[in-house]
DNA sequence: GTGTCTATTGTAAGCGCTTTCAGAATATGT
DNA sequence: ACATATTCTGAAAGCGCTTACAATAGACAC
């Protein structure tokens, strides 16, 4: 039926080809201790008439590493977590680790996933909201290098983030400026750490400007419909709000769908923002605010190396900037001109 | 300085603790073999004490197998390997395997990596325009597992693609039936092999209905800058085509500002038409095909699994269906009421 | 009470590699 | 020519686990 598969060759047969010891074929493709170059070529020439390829768990197993690191997130299906990871893969790969990817978001147990995404990394990072602080504390203090990306420090790990709170004000205050008075929140504070402190950011900027923030947000999920239906509620109420400031882009898409839906203008009968700047929030003419989604990636990845590595350094925290991208749906700005 | 790493408990340390052999650890834990429930509650006993996570190395050197897989992909920026690697993760997460990512596009030496993550799973999926034939030949003659993805068959490994052809047919039918005759394709077949047999698709359509096919297509990469680019100079010449198929998404959301920019309308001056139907798509008004990229992924997630399994089954190859979605910019559709 | 089964556990042989330790062989110094 | 370095190589001990295979002990039938 099936050919079976061809036993790969072991370093046995390369050392028995060649007429060396398994110390000696081991030495000789590691470079790291002198080999007589007579006996490298024979050793060479025998790893290539058997196409030999060391085992990777065999290495691993001996030399006490994996030279793999994972990095888990709630899900790729958005623009930003996409980024995150490639930023992430990109720098990973260039340190010469594997990357070993896990996704948490509707999957059942994702604690017990975690846990053995750990068994086969020599570090992992860990994104947003995929596990309970209790679990990020039991990795670290088991001794394995963690850095977490986009989620609140958790004990001496790394963290690096994003000016969520910076931000929003940027944002509030921008708004502010275009006379509006009634704000809501669209997202979810719950469903992720960002969103969180998001919806902070945005009632402390609105209590300082000595505006009243909502008693409440407009909990939704980060997805399109779901943006679509909160805003909805909220759209048809008498005292409708002037803006929906939105969790992500892809609730404040939805916002505009439910605004198009009701027959109202953006911006003229409500205004919308978004935050991501992914890629549609552009043809929408959303204003939203950009965050440096690849530089997340890049430096989780350089510090885990390091924290691998070994390299004496003090927990870091790194808050990244983020930039107010304006465009229509925030208001007219003639008076710019 | 860095409290040095609490070296992991291992099998001998629980053994000791409980009183038994390791192999008898090794068999409380697995399950596969019967063990007296008393010496199981105290071999669980030890193990809870001690916090004792088997190493994953020790199991898969011992077991002979990885119980990972990979998968390669050009890069992550679009929304089309994110959704499909997703996709794949997903199936592969619930099949118990972990998951292993590789980007190729603008890495040093992809066939280099490929093979290097080919010594850490038991089966890859490969995607695309990642490595040359030769090396997915090399791969599946040592016995690993392959299955394609969105590129054409390799000796007797499965395949999982979309039917771009059938995909681009319907498409340039539609927009022949907007009465349009002088067509450009903007994108470059040799980038990946979706892109050539979209454009083999166009060109044998036009073909087939007797219009004649431009001689050559406005070769330029997969993004929107480039896009934008290669659609200025088609735009500018005097015999303007009235439409622009483009390669993929991005490239046609850059036709589309070439055309704003030149003070060209869109559909009217001319036409452009997109393929993937990434989220921008929809706000940009482009019409575009769409692609079961998700399923594509499972799929592909699906099958490794049985192969790796190895399972009997005949070489597969699958083409799945496609989506033409009609918006604004390939014309108008007044006629259709 | 003796013999045969069966359930349970231990012993030990790997899985494929790296690396220490020591020995052999060659080179260097006087 | 002899003592001392220096190079190179092999033997063997792991790395942490799984799994034949063997051994033990109690259960059961006669």
């Amino acid at each position: 039926m099936n050919r079976d598969r061809p036993k790969p060759v072991t370093i046995h047969e390369v050392a028995a080809h060649a007429g060396v010891s398994i110390a000696t074929v081991s030495r000789a493709l590691s470079g790291s201790v002198t080999v007589a170059s007579a006996t490298r070529e024979r050793v060479l020439a025998a790893v290539e008439a058997l196409r030999f390829r060391p085992s990777r768990l065999g290495q691993s197993l001996a030399e006490g590493r994996h030279a793999a690191n994972g990095i888990v997130f709630p899900d790729l299906s958005g623009p930003y977590y996409a980024e995150v990871v490639l930023g992430y893969e990109e720098i990973a790969a260039e340190l010469g680790s594997s990357v070993l990817i896990l996704a948490t978001h509707g999957r059942p147990d994702p604690t017990w996933r975690v846990l053995d995404l750990a068994r086969r990394v020599d570090g992992m990072v860990l994104m947003g909201r995929t596990v309970p602080d209790s679990v990020v504390s039991q990795i670290a203090d088991a001794g394995m290098p963690v850095v977490l990306v986009a989620r609140p420090a958790v004990g001496e790990s790394d963290t690096v983030s994003v000016d969520n709170d910076l931000g929003t004000r940027g944002l509030v205050e921008h708004l502010l400026g275009h006379g509006y008075e009634r704000f809501a929140f669209v997202g979810d504070p719950a469903e992720s750490p960002d969103v969180a402190s998001r919806y902070a950011g945005f009632r402390a900027a609105l209590l300082e400007k000595g505006c009243r923030p909502p008693s409440e947000p407009l909990r939704c999920a980060f997805d399109v419909a779901s943006g679509q239906q909160a805003a909805v509620g909220a759209l048809r109420r008498a005292d409708r709000p002037q803006v929906l400031v939105c969790g992500n882009d892809e609730t404040a898409l939805g916002a505009l769908e439910a605004a198009a839906e009701l027959g109202l203008s953006v911006p003229d009968d409500v205004a919308i923002t978004g935050w991501d700047d992914v890629m549609a929030a552009r043809y929408a003419g959303l204003t939203t605010v950009r965050q440096p989604m690849r530089t997340l990636g890049a430096t989780a990845a350089r510090w885990l190396q390091e924290r691998i590595a070994g390299a004496p350094v003090p927990v870091r925290r790194q808050v990244l900037q983020t930039q107010l991208i304006v465009r229509a749906s925030c208001g007219s700005h003639d008076h710019e001109q």
